[in-house]
DNA sequence: TACGTCACGGTTGAC
DNA sequence: AGGTCAACCGTGACG
């Protein structure tokens, strides 16, 4: 908590806090500037953030559509769920002699797991050993007397919350597609993904019905983002704005730092490409609240463009990747600038 | 010079 | 309550 009250300086005199995500607002002028057009390294020297991570946002941003950092922390949920175990279980009791391996096999054609939650060959021997242990002994008498196993359902994968891409991303079932400009995230890598996660509900329906910013959408996805807010369906607090691991980014203003506002950093050579480190002080904190970055410098848009002043929040539209769209229409505008 | 990649030291959060 | 583990982070250096 009190962390120190501020970060540390990197080369090109920009305060990062290690071990944490680049707030918001920076990740999105990262992505911003560089639909205008500007080059990463121009990008990163404006910014002061470093290359290599400009490089793995703007990457990212483009994979995914995502600025957001991803999920940290936390646990993988398991795979050897109960319903897994119980269906492990069942095989084993059928057949005791089957290998794991055959389990394993089982599991998939049953549908009861997939590709991606399915077990491995020693977790499965783990299973039979530890919680099934001589269940193979007694099984061949229980089996016959044993109900009827249901039928193995193509599960519901305990896990549902992190399925993946291939099964989730585009547009998941029962979600709403996403408006044109409010398309994104294609696919999320990790299967820690807020997408995976969300099963990208929060993005959508929030979005849609509570803001056309992206504001809101993106940051309840980014409080989605965190595991402890698994329950999806749930998170009341949609904005997330209460969440502990929101605020810190939240506070991460770099104002003070003088990290310039767009109108600044768009007229680049007025920004002296190194800023000493006595100037970069503090910026209020790793750990203000979401107000005070709230409050934090605004960011206006160099032009009188569609981009709604932002701050802690990401509150604009540019962010999401079908924004390219419309590169066009403000690059005159940057390029008058520039 | 620009930029992709990766080791590193760090934080976080589920278990 | 506290430790462990595995995820993620951004930096900085290398090629």
């Amino acid at each position: 908590m009190e962390k120190p009250a501020f970060g540390e300086v990197n080369q090109l005199g920009g305060v990062f806090v290690n071990g944490r995500p680049l707030p918001n607002a920076i990740r999105l002028r990262i992505v911003e500037l560089a639909q205008l057009g500007i080059r990463p390294c121009d990008i990163s020297r404006q910014l002061r953030v470093s290359h290599g991570c400009v490089s793995k946002i703007l990457a990212r941003y483009n994979e995914t559509g995502s600025i957001l950092p991803g999920a940290i922390g936390g646990s993988k949920p398991r795979v050897t769920t109960p319903t897994v175990v119980k269906h492990i279980r069942t095989y084993k009791q059928r057949d005791p002699g089957i290998f794991a391996w055959e389990i394993r096999d089982r599991l998939l054609a049953d549908g009861v797991c997939d590709k991606f939650n399915l077990p491995s060959v020693s977790s499965i021997s783990r299973i039979l050993r530890n919680k099934i242990g001589n269940l193979s002994q007694q099984s061949q008498y229980e089996s016959g007397k044993q109900a009827p196993h249901p039928p193995p359902q193509p599960t519901i994968p305990y896990n549902h919350l992190y399925s993946y891409p291939t099964s989730k991303v585009p547009t998941p079932p029962g979600m709403p597609t996403l408006p044109g400009h409010m398309a994104m995230h294609r696919i999320w890598p990790s299967s820690h993904s807020v997408t995976d996660i969300l099963g990208i509900r929060s993005i959508t329906e929030q979005q849609i019905s509570d803001s056309p910013s992206f504001s809101s959408a993106k940051l309840e996805e980014w409080s989605a983002i965190n595991r402890t807010n698994f329950p999806p369906a749930s998170s009341p607090l949609v904005n997330g704005v209460d969440k502990p691991h929101l605020e810190p980014e939240a506070k991460y203003t770099q104002t003070l730092n003088g990290l310039p506002t767009v109108n600044s950093y768009v007229t680049a050579p007025s920004i002296p490409p190194y800023h000493p480190p006595t100037q970069v002080s503090p910026y209020m904190g790793y750990s203000a609240t979401t107000s005070a970055y709230v409050t934090g410098p605004t960011w206006q848009p160099a032009s009188g463009s569609a981009l709604s002043p932002h701050s802690c929040d990401i509150a604009t539209p540019l962010a999401f990747k079908s924004m390219t769209a419309n590169r066009d229409a403000i690059h005159p505008v940057t390029a008058s600038v520039l």
